[in-house]
DNA sequence: GGCAAATTTTGACGACCGTCAAGGACGCGC
DNA sequence: GCGCGTCCTTGACGGTCGTCAAAATTTGCC
């Protein structure tokens, strides 16, 4: 695989294209600085209130970036894919990671430690810019959910939802596509910012009107319940 | 004032907790950079969809980041005070701006022009670590909403936005806080996401719980509402 | 100061969601 | 296979919000 032959492939550290790579080879001092990780499903990265311990790069796997209230309740604000960057928010403020991260799936990660971190950026304007859009478009992201909050109804948000895991989840066979949810009932609730129960009877709702099935942790639907956004 | 005797002295531009100033002085091809504008309250910076113009620096006044959708309903994303910069997100990921930029009151804001920009982030690091630290503390505040929006009630919200606005906006004279709100019931609706109908019901309640008082854009109260964040 | 336009408020009503409590399904270990 | 714990579902109910329509207030302008 790629994974193998770079130390991380599909990792948005090397994205840039508003700066070309510097001429030489600085990339280097970034490639000496990896680390690689395999997480269980279950396993927590790091957890909420502790000290900024480096940037991680998902490789492989899914993981749940959450946040818990002080009464208990949680929300999650993200799932991270291969290819995308976790940590990087603690570590540039310099403060704390407000966020658990956790691996939903057996998944790896590549690990810039907080002790390199500052020199690879140093030493790399290219990867400092890398982090800077990577965040710019967690940002996009974030815009969209508090608008979408606002503007769109909690079953259609969900519609929408289901239809962004089956379209990186799911399989498609004799026209029905199907998958196994990677995440619990709860945590699809704590996405959309409702009650356990109240996503119950969201998923009843979309059942009732024939746009998908569900068993379990096994979802169907034939097209997407959506417009397939814009 | 010391805006006078600095391009932008109180401008995030120069924050770079991370990365000491490049000795020398590459960051004068920033100070070289910079334009000032001035805007009347009501003008639009820039508009939803337009391609991004360069990155703006906010050093008087107060800035609404707003988007609209398909079918009109707005919903306000930002406001952008003194030292913050806005429109980076469209110059970071190269793409159109997705939100309108209206100037609430009088403003004024530095510019750094698009074909300028990328000439400055390549000669100061420094100010390229400025712009990421100031994107992951703006993702910071995003999720702090989106936690927000699931948690609390809308009165609390509504509550806990006012006492902000006072806190930026208010003066203190014999025990009571007074402001002009700097923007419209609709805007405070827009922030919450809910309809105006429900706002003016919110703040009814508020009041006749007798946590402050109301006529039109005059706000009073003795106290902050809430518990003071944490 | 006064008029017209825009904004805000109020009322009524239905739909939706949170909460509490109870019941059911599923997985896991013995 | 059985029991137990966890996760999910269902029911009932009160409170809140969105929607439509109309009245009241504020704002901008002359």
């Amino acid at each position: 695989m790629a994974i193998e032959a770079h130390p991380c492939a599909n990792c948005s550290f090397y994205e840039h294209s508003l700066w070309r790579p510097v001429a030489g080879g600085n990339i280097s001092t970034l490639n000496r600085s990896f680390t690689r990780r395999n997480l269980d499903a279950g396993h927590v990265l790091y957890h909420q209130g502790a000290p900024s311990d480096g940037v991680y790069c998902v490789s492989q796997g899914l993981i749940a970036i959450r946040s818990f209230a002080p009464n208990g309740s949680s929300s999650l604000l993200r799932l991270a894919y291969p290819g995308e960057l976790i940590g990087y928010r603690a570590f540039l403020t310099e403060r704390d990671h407000r966020t658990e991260a956790q691996a939903l799936l057996p998944s790896r990660v590549c690990i810039v430690a907080h002790r390199d971190a500052k020199n690879v950026l140093r030493a790399c304007p290219e990867v400092l810019a890398g982090l800077a859009i990577h965040c710019a478009d967690e940002l996009d992201r974030c815009h969209d959910r508090i608008q979408d909050a606002a503007r769109s109804s909690n079953k259609d948000r969900l519609a929408q939802l289901l239809d962004d895991l089956m379209a990186s989840h799911g399989t498609e066979k004799h026209d029905i596509r199907r998958m196994r949810l990677p995440i619990s009932r709860q945590d699809l609730a704590d996405i959309l910012g409702v009650q356990a129960e109240t996503l119950s009877r969201l998923m009843k709702r979309l059942e009732s009107e024939g746009r998908m099935r569900s068993s379990g942790r096994w979802i169907e639907m034939h097209k997407p319940m959506t417009g397939t956004g814009i």
